[in-house]
Parts: structure tokens; C-alpha cells; sequence
DNA sequence: TCCGTTATGTTATAAAGTAACAATTGCTAT
DNA sequence: ATAGCAATTGTTACTTTATAACATAACGGA
């Protein structure tokens, strides 16, 4: 199982994964995914890009819902505690997480060029941060690591256009 | 030379240690640390938590200086183009470097309850992520680390009104 | 089915950031 | 000196992002 978080599959089996976990995973813990969370959920998944606040109210707006920004923020609010969703604060997007089972940290690499984002695991720096944190006596509640840069679809264009 | 980067002075010798060094460096580099910027800086560093733009705002009109959002971030851009300040993205707030000498990614311990921040220096940290990032063919322009939770002083008045 | 809780709708406003153009300042070359 | 150019700052207006406050609706357990 979650063969699909590991692959490496359309955007739409991607996104079917994702709701189903999700489905699964507020049942266990007893929380409540309505249509307008699980709707929120899909319309993140379903972009290739993290989309911000604003953007995904439109797109609700065009599936006819009635709607207002707290309508999307409160729905984000519980992906975000339900560790459904990454927020990535330097571009205030927000962006579907791989790994929902385990609440974590995120690590990006987000490209500065056409906004696709990567989502990293590295347990080595996630525990040199908290190390870090302990030895200064920080209580450390959660993480959040964004690299900046090109992504290699844009360096190669970016080095094409160059010559 | 750069003691003060590595004890603990009060934080009127940090700030004159830091507009020193920022006036050093601006000198070298041939860019103009103009009296708003240095302004700007000093306020930031002034300051026991990092301050948002329109906090420097209003200290610069309670000087009397004529301003409007622009000319905080301006002054704000200039100052990160320098590598004088950090901006923490999960809070839109600037703090001052303690090295601005090499340009590094930002590694932060953010207190949720008082503000106060700590600068990290993990190159370890810094070089996981560059490897990351290189094994994925992704160019790393910045990296930014905020790890948020309370800090000792924090948690010990914490602990203590739980009793 | 009643009632309390949780979720959503709605209006208004706060907070953060930027675009565009005008006025000023500082530097350089005559 | 001073004209001319570039960099900086002033100013107005606006966009984008996020939240407060209160009304309505839906849900779920007695
Ligand atoms: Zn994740
Ligand atoms: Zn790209
Ligand atoms: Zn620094
Ligand atoms: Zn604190």
C-alpha cells in the first residue's frame, strides 16, 4: 500500500491517492472531511503548481459554490492541522503532502521559475535541526525548510536560451 | 575582530557593532548604506524581536521622517540584497544577521509566544540540503530553515503556570 | 425531535506588499 | 561651477493576503 506516494503516477491517480488517504486517515482520527475540505484538498492536488488562498477561491467560485476567503482559509486551517497540506510561506501557496500518515516537518524545493515544488524527506536533517533546537534548549514544535532555485526542466531551458 | 558576533553584549553594542560592520561592508562592496537604510537597520536591530514592515514604518514617522510603505521596502530590499538582514517568511518579519560577512541561507529558531529568534549556523545542515537538491539536478539559489516552537524562557513560564 | 456543537455563509476590515510616477540627491564630465 | 545622468527617496493609489465578527445551516448525540 501507498505504492502511489512512491511512484510515480498521472496527476489524477495522484490525486485520487491523496483524497482516499485523506479519507482514511480523518475516519481513523475522527475528524470530519466535508465536500468543502475534500473539494479544497482535490483542487490543490489537481494543480501542478502550489496555488494560493485567492486562486483556489476562484476555482470554487467557477464549480458555482458561494464562497468567501474564510470559506478557503478555514477549510485550509484543518488541512494544515491535519497535516493534509504544506503551506510554503515564502510564496503563500499551498501545496498537497506526500506523506500524510506522519505528521512532519516540510522540505521543499521550489522553483523559483515555474513554481513546481518538490517535496523532500531527509530524517538526517530533521534531526540535526532538532539536536540543534534541544542544545539551546528550544522546545521545537515544528519545521519548515524551503530551498529556492531551479528546478532542471527550467535550467535547461534558462541554459538553452543563454547561448 | 568580530567578538561581538560570538558573545553576548547588550543589545546597544550589538547594534553599533552592527551598523559598523554594515558600513564596512557596504564600503567594500562600493553600495550606498544612505542614512534611511542605516535607519532602517538600526531599527531592526533596536528591536528584541524581529519587526514587521510597518513597525519600522511607524518608529521611522515617530522620528519625524516622511514615509510611506515604499520606502520601508526599499530600504528592507536593499538591506537583504546585502545579506544585513534575514526576512522570516512564516511571519513577514526582518532580523538583523549576525554574519553578514558570507551570504548563507537563514536558519532560525522562532519563539511562538514572545518572537524572540535565534540564528543557527548548521553548515552540516546547509550541505545536506545542497546535496539534496543537487541529486534531484536542482540549481539552489537560498535556503530557509524556520523551526518554530517557545523558547527556554518561555517554556519555563509555561511549565510553571501549568502547575 | 430537541439541543449543543461544529461547520459554513456573509460582511467588513486589517495587514502586507507593489506599481507608477514625481521630486530629490549625489556623482561625473565637461 | 554646472549640466546631465543615475540612484535614491517621496507620494499616491492600488493589489494581494488574511482575519474578525456575527448570522445561518448542518450534524450528531440524548
Ligand atoms: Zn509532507
Ligand atoms: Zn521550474
Ligand atoms: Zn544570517
Ligand atoms: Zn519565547
Amino acid at each position: 500500500m501507498d505504492e502511489l506516494a512512491q511512484s510515480d503516477p498521472s496527476p489524477a491517480a495522484e490525486t485520487r491517492w491523496a483524497l482516499a488517504r485523506a479519507a482514511t486517515l480523518c475516519e481513523q482520527r475522527g475528524t470530519r472531511l466535508t465536500d468543502l475540505r475534500k473539494r479544497v484538498l482535490e483542487i490543490i492536488w489537481s494543480s501542478p503548481v502550489p496555488l494560493g488562498a485567492y486562486a483556489i477561491l476562484d476555482v470554487l467560485r467557477d464549480d458555482g459554490r458561494q464562497g468567501a476567503p474564510p470559506t478557503v482559509y478555514r477549510a485550509l486551517d484543518f488541512l494544515l492541522e491535519q497535516g493534509l497540506i504544506h503551506r510554503l510561506a515564502t510564496l503563500n501557496v499551498f501545496t498537497g503532502c506526500r506523506r500524510p500518515d506522519s505528521f512532519h516537518g516540510g522540505q521543499f524545493l521550489i522553483c523559483r521559475d515555474c513554481g513546481q515544488v518538490d517535496e523532500l524527506n531527509n530524517p538526517t536533517v530533521e534531526a540535526l535541526l532538532r539536536a540543534e533546537a534541544a542544545s539551546r534548549r528550544f522546545d521545537a514544535l515544528s519545521q519548515m525548510i524551503e530551498v529556492l532555485g531551479r528546478c532542471p526542466e527550467c535550467r535547461r531551458e534558462a541554459e538553452s536560451h543563454a547561448r
